[in-house]
DNA sequence: GTCGTCCTTGACACAACCCTGACGCGTCCG
DNA sequence: CGGACGCGTCAGGGTTGTGTCAAGGACGAC
């Protein structure tokens, strides 16, 4: 089910959209300012966002590129200015497309998809990803890690850890860029929860927890996951 | 260098085009109708797509699909129809974007940034940039070492300084230069910082640390990386 | 309300890392 | 010949980073 994320202040046009996405089986979530916006991307992780520019507490082109410091989630522009200056902005601050009210809901709905479509990863569906070690087995479709034939049980966030870890297999990710996936872009420097969901992932799937062989420490730079 | 292909049948409209994406660097191909248009495309992998609806030869959307049907390419569709049915049509027939004439070359130029932009680090985040000797092995991206099938264990410093100095291959690196980018702008004379490092660098991964190959010193000026 | 799950937070011990100073060696030049 | 200089090497000690544990709070299910 695709995610969408609404921000406007203006609660008629926030109201049109969301009864006619409902509809079309999206899943919804709205803003009515620019925090709020930027605290939802970060906890709910949409697939698109629709953004409308004037927004009560701060620049819309702000909240462009507060997303945009951390996701790559497509972004479409909504705004009531026509002028060419606004829409190269925000274009170049990293919007995907700009629409100007008043718009056809029709049209609209058209480059949602459009957007989503094009997001949408090369080899999507096709591929299970899975990834195998020998003390347990990570499935990315199904959310599931099986370790000598029982699943294992793990939260919303050392799923969410793992995932990173696992997506990025080999490579060392940094401590932030973690924090930032996981628990949102202000979460940069909050490390101790690193520490913390990394002993946990590692009781729960390291054979011997204390002396990791699969999540590695790389201390002063971050965490990698070697198979 | 970024490819653009214009598929227009009005000679001031892809003169206009052709004119502003040279200026700005970018490689364009002109095709005045669609069958020509499919035959460039297949014949020099344009990075984007600039399409006109209203070909001669052919329906525009026919474009489109004749496209997709082998290559995921940005597509930005150029009309004089605003009615919304053309657009949803285009849009789901693939296209990424849809701008109606006339249109300011400033947002259209807009536009063709962004999609080339978000097309872009598909395939760039994929490939590893590798350094080999025939001691050891540096992926930059990975941040890891290789040396006789085993990973070397860096510490930030020494990961630092080894980058610095991959990243200038063959050139002489100033100490200036290096304190600076390594332990920050303020401390471009504290030398023996470097000499501490080096040494490290070199136990770790020169076959003969006091007799090295690939860390060069270049007496009174710096230091080079050789492979 | 009570229970259970999950997330957050703080405290502490321990390990890793960075800086520092001392010394030896070689080269250059007075 | 001998001192100055630049470089390489080594090992101690202070600082920073990490692993671990446990307690408290938020939230939803029952």
């Amino acid at each position: 089910m695709t995610r969408v994320l609404v921000i406007d202040d203006e609660p008629q046009i926030v109201r049109a959209l969301v009864i006619n996405l409902r509809a079309r089986k999206y899943e919804v979530d709205a803003a009515y300012d620019g925090a709020t916006a930027l605290q939802l991307a970060a906890a709910r992780h949409p697939d698109v966002v629709v953004l409308d520019l004037g927004l009560p507490d701060m620049d819309g082109v702000e909240v462009i590129k507060g997303l945009r410091g951390w996701t790559r989630v497509p972004i479409l522009v909504l705004s009531a200015r026509h002028s060419s200056d606004e829409k190269v902005e925000a274009l170049d601050a990293g919007a995907d497309d700009y629409v100007t009210k008043p718009f056809g809901m029709d049209e609209l709905l058209a480059r949602l998809r459009a957007a989503v479509r094009r997001a949408e990863p090369v080899g999507a569906g096709e591929d299970d990803a899975l990834v195998e070690t020998e003390g347990f087995t990570v499935d990315l479709a199904a959310k599931k890690v099986n370790r000598d034939g029982r699943d294992v049980r793990l939260t919303p966030t050392e799923w969410h850890l793992l995932e990173v870890l696992v997506r990025n297999t080999g490579r060392l990710v940094s401590q932030k860029q973690l924090l930032q996936e996981v628990w949102g872009p202000s979460y940069g420097t909050e490390t101790n929860y690193l520490r913390v969901y990394m002993a946990q992932l590692r009781r729960k799937l390291e054979a011997d927890p204390s002396h990791p062989r699969h999540f590695i420490t790389e201390a002063g730079m971050g965490y990698r996951f070697e198979k």
